[in-house]
DNA sequence: GTGATAATAGCTGTCAGACAACTCAAGCGT
DNA sequence: ACGCTTGAGTTGTCTGACAGCTATTATCAC
C-alpha cells in the first residue's frame, strides 16, 4: 500500500498560511507564543515548530530568538517565483481575473530535449501537448506549452480546466511537489506577437520548467512566455552558509 | 548586549552542506539515520532535524517518511537563484574564474526609487555607488551597480575586494541574511554593449535586488545586468499548499 | 534626577527518551 | 505463482523540561 499522505506539520503550515492570507495576523504583528499556538492548533510544539520553520524559509514569517515570531512585511512576496505554481495562481494573486484563450492539444513524438527532461524511454516517447494563451482580465499575458508523458494519462482523459496540476493530481494520480525552472529573457517573434497581441520585439520572460512528483520523477515539462510588462517576478534569496 | 549569534542548527546545516559540496555523500545516496547523524554531529535529533528540513527546502536533500533521507540529484541546482548571493559565487560555481573590470565608486544623492527601497530618511539620503563589470575567465558577463547607504559606512572606509557582502559584514557590521530580487528581461543599449563587449540589442537578464540584515533592515540595493548567454538561471519552485 | 547596572519576565532554541506511522522486503501459506 | 503477514529500519510526533536570548523594569550609585 502506498499512501503518500503528508505529515501533519504540512497541514499545520497550511492552516497558518491561511491565517496570513486572510489577515488574521497582520504584517509586522507578533504571533502568540509557540506553546499557545500549539494548543490552539491541536498539535505539539515540535510539529508546530516544523511548520513555522517552513513558513520562515518561505519568507512569510520571521523569528527572533528570545523575542517572538512575526509576520513578514511585504505582501508582494506572495507572488514570489520560488513559491507559486501555475499561471492561474500568479494572475489571481495580482487580483486579476485569469482566463484561457486559444487552448489546443495534440499528441506528438517528444523531441530530444523533452525526452531528456522527462526521462522518457525510447519505446515511450509520446507526449500530450497542451498549448494555451492565458489572460488576465481578458488581456493576453502568457503563452504556454505543456508536455505530459502519454503513459501517465489514462486512455481518453484530456487535460481540461484551468489547472494542469489539478489534472495531474486528480486524473493521473501524480501530485507535483516541486519544480525546477530555468529563466531567460526573450523577444516576441511574429507568431508570439500575434498570440499575445503585442508588437514584434516586445520583451518576454521565458520559463522552462520541469515538475516532479513525490518520487522525484518528472511528470510535466512546460515552457511559458510571459509578457514582461504584465508581471513583477520576485525571488526570495537566502543566505546559504557560504562562509569564506 | 546584542549578540545575534546564529542558532546551532545553522552550524549543523552548514556542516552538512559542506559534506554535500565536498561529495562526502553522493547524489542519490542515502544519509545515515537521524540518530546516528545527530551523534556524529554532536547534537540532538531535534536540532539535526531543523537543519535537515532547511536543506530539504533548499532542494539539497529529500526525505521520505519511513525510508530515509537522500541527497538530491542535480548538481545544477546549486547555482539556483533562490540560494546564492553574489555574482562571484555564481561564476565560481560554474567553474570559471571570477574577476572585476572597470570598478568605480562615488557618492550621490539617492533617487526616489532607491530612497524608497533602502528606506532612507530625507536627512540621510546619500548613498555610495559601486559600479563594476564582472568577468568570468576575463570575459565580461555582468554589469552591476551597488547602492549602500552612506550612514552605514564608517568614515573613510571604501568597498574594496570582490564581495560587497563581506564588506558589509566586516566593515559595516551588517550581515545580509536574505534578499528580494526582481527579475526582468532587458536589452543591451549602446553603453551596456560596450561595457559587456557585445552587440547592441543582446538579450540581458536584469536583477533588481534589495538585501536585508538580521533585523530586516535594507542595507544594499543592487541592479545587475546579466548576459543571458552566459548563465543558466535556475529557480527551485515549491508547492506551498495552494489547495483549491 | 540621571545614567549605568542588575534583576526579571517572556519567548525561542535545545535537550532526552519514548512511541507512532510509514515503507520495503523477506518469509509464509495457499 | 500469488497474496498475506511479519518484522526491521527509518522518519514523524509527542511530552516535559531546561538553556539561552532579548527587551523591559527595577535598582543603585552619583
Amino acid at each position: 500500500m502506498v499512501t503518500h499522505s503528508r505529515p501533519s506539520s504540512y497541514a499545520v503550515a497550511m492552516e497558518v498560511r491561511r491565517w496570513l492570507r486572510e489577515g488574521t495576523y497582520q504584517p509586522g504583528e507578533q504571533l502568540p507564543p509557540e506553546p499557545a499556538l500549539a494548543t490552539q492548533l491541536n498539535t505539539s510544539r515540535v510539529t508546530l515548530r516544523e511548520a513555522l520553520r517552513e513558513l520562515q524559509q518561505e519568507g512569510l514569517l520571521q523569528r527572533r530568538h528570545g523575542v517572538g515570531t512575526f509576520v513578514s512585511e511585504p505582501g508582494r512576496m506572495k507572488e514570489s517565483l520560488h513559491l507559486n505554481f501555475g499561471v492561474t495562481h500568479l494572475i489571481r494573486q495580482m487580483n486579476r481575473d485569469p482566463g484561457t484563450k486559444e487552448a489546443s492539444y495534440h499528441e506528438e513524438k517528444a523531441s530530444d530535449l523533452i525526452r531528456e527532461h522527462l526521462e522518457l524511454e525510447d519505446d515511450d516517447d509520446t507526449v500530450i501537448v497542451l498549448e494555451r494563451v492565458r489572460t488576465a482580465d481578458n488581456q493576453p499575458v502568457v503563452y504556454s506549452q505543456d508536455y505530459v508523458p502519454r503513459s501517465l494519462v489514462p486512455n481518453g482523459a484530456l487535460p481540461v480546466g484551468e489547472s494542469i496540476y489539478r489534472f495531474l493530481r486528480d486524473v493521473c494520480g501524480r501530485t507535483v511537489v516541486f519544480g525546477e525552472a530555468h529563466v531567460k529573457p526573450g523577444l516576441a517573434d511574429k507568431r508570439m506577437a500575434k498570440l499575445l497581441d503585442v508588437r514584434v520585439g516586445e520583451l518576454l520572460l521565458v520559463l522552462d520548467q520541469i515538475d516532479f512528483d513525490e518520487r522525484s520523477q518528472p511528470v510535466l515539462f512546460s515552457r511559458e512566455w510571459h509578457l514582461a510588462s504584465a508581471f513583477d517576478f520576485v525571488i526570495l534569496r537566502r543566505d546559504a552558509g557560504l562562509e569564506s
